[in-house]
RNA sequence: GGAGAGAUGGCUGAGUGGUCGAAGGCGUUCGAUUCGAAAUCGAAAGUACCUUGACCGGUACCGCAGGUUCAAAUCCUGUUCUCUCCGCCA
């Protein structure tokens, strides 16, 4: 949610900014409303004022034994008055928070505007994999080795979904386990969370209302709606930890990380080329999640992208890191790195990480505060996320990265301490 | 799933219709005392919104949403959540 006082205030500034990520806005009506609002807001409010001071006179005149017909009389019109007026109000605040809630967070001011054509990358490790065979695709080696059985996964539920199995099961916690450990070492807080969650932990995400339809709700059994959903993303739950509180200054940065499968209904999206593991129903993540000052939330993202970077350099897989253009960053942030890894068979970089930073937007939502020592005053705190990592791209990568002329895979060193000491597979 | 109890400020905990934004205690901050600290004494301190340059002032908030009443933390209805017991199940 973006701050009603900066919309106020400079209503250009912010129209630009959003139309830098694709989005039209006109503030005029808005502006209409929310003035008509204040005003009524202060007539009504002297209004009860008024009220409240006849009648905190009327135990002192009962007692006189003054006859309160028409003071009563009086009061029970003004109570009418204000009732409506309340009324009204609240009306205009459901239509002006409806439209808030449906705009983006703003780009930062680095961020170049326009969609996905103006990403650009900044980074790049390692080369493209040559490969003196026509290399095989994931699928295709991953169901040779036996490691994953794409048939019976869709068996059990339905397309979308596969199942890991021996080595490849191995293989998968391994790539799960380094991550841990990596985030273990550099003082992050490891967190179990509900895969169950509630409405208001998509709302604050900010994914709700606007993109509901994505997740997988579990219907409420009256006619109101869902109440719950499973989540898309550890992310949904781990910025939802400091909902509704206010901290102190020296208590941030909360540091957190948690694995989850992610779960999403990906409607619509399959397409021939993401055969394979690429876009699932339901995919493992590990899931960095930072609560900062608002000062810090910049350094913060840096920290994200590089631990995010280790982990993929630690692999040895070939990936680029790029700076995502406004309009390709998700609606709730500010700024977003997206790393993406090769995968051969698509000739193409696929993300395995996107680390963002959301300023002060999903704390407005969820009204996540810090008392600031200095000032005594409370202010928002930002959030920031990063993938550390998701695996279904990793794990392909690896494949089709590592694999030999034998049709066999070389385990990365730094998973081989899971995986009892083997160096490859097949 | 059944029965019961509860939800009040940072925490604890009083408060069953009017002077209650809310006692007391703990904790916090400031001051006094002290060489310093503890103890003691005095004082301050909720959140949001409206208004103001700022102070002042005003309004709302006692889980949430309604209702009754001139007036609601208090009465009524609904709802959410928590706890206890029983049942069922991993």
């Amino acid at each position: 949610m973006l701050d009603i006082n900066m919309i106020r205030e400079n209503p250009g500034y912010v129209k630009e900014g959003l139309s830098r990520k694709g989005f039209n806005v006109d503030f005029t009506e808005f502006l209409e409303k929310d003035k008509s609002r204040r005003e009524l807001i202060r007539t009504t409010e002297n209004l009860k004022a008024e009220k409240n001071k006849i009648s905190s006179e009327i135990p002192a005149l009962k007692k006189q034994g003054t006859d309160l017909t028409s003071v009563f009389a009086r009061i029970k019109e003004d109570s009418e008055l204000i009732k409506l007026n309340d009324q009204r109000i609240a009306d205009l605040d459901k239509e002006m928070s409806g439209f808030l809630e449906s705009l983006p967070n703003l780009p930062d001011d680095d961020v170049l505007s326009g969609g996905k054509e103006n990403n650009f990358v900044i980074r790049t490790f390692g080369n493209v994999p040559e490969f003196s065979y026509e290399p095989k695709h994931h699928v295709d080696i991953a169901e040779s080795l036996g490691i994953i059985d794409y048939t019976r996964g869709v068996k059990l539920g339905g397309n979308g979904f596969w199942i890991y199995k021996g080595l490849g099961a191995r293989l998968e916690w391994a790539i799960l386990n380094y991550f841990i450990e990596e985030h273990l070492n550099d003082g992050y807080e490891m967190l179990l969370v509900p895969h169950i969650l509630n409405y208001a932990c998509g709302y604050t995400a900010g994914q709700f209302p606007k993109f509901k339809e994505d997740v997988f709700q579990l219907k409420s059994d009256d006619e109101s709606g869902f109440t719950h959903f499973i989540l898309p993303t550890a992310e949904t739950a781990l910025v939802n930890l400091h909902r509704d509180e206010i901290v102190d200054e020296e208590k941030l940065p909360f540091k957190y990380f948690a694995y989850t499968p992610c779960y999403r209904k990906e409607a619509g999206s399959y397409r021939a080329e993401e055969r394979g593991m690429i876009r699932g129903h339901q995919f493992n993540k590990v899931e960095l999640v930072q609560y900062t000052l608002p000062e810090d939330s910049q350094a913060a993202l840096e920290e994200l992208v590089s631990k995010a970077e280790k982990l993929v350099r630690g692999l040895g897989l070939h990936h680029r890191v790029s700076k995502l253009a406004a309009a390709d960053c998700s609606a709730s942030m500010r700024k977003t790195y997206d790393i993406e890894v090769w995968i051969p068979s698509m000739n193409d970089y696929k993300e395995v990480s996107s680390a963002s930073n959301a300023g002060d937007y999903q704390a407005r939502r969820g009204n996540m505060k810090f008392r600031r020592k200095s000032t005594g005053k409370t202010e928002l705190m930002h959030t920031l996320n990063a993938s550390g990592l998701a695996t279904s791209r990793i794990l392909p990568a690896i494949l089709e990265q590592n694999q030999q002329a034998d049709g066999s895979i070389i385990i990365p060193e730094v998973l081989r301490k899971w995986m009892g000491g083997i160096q490859k597979i097949g």
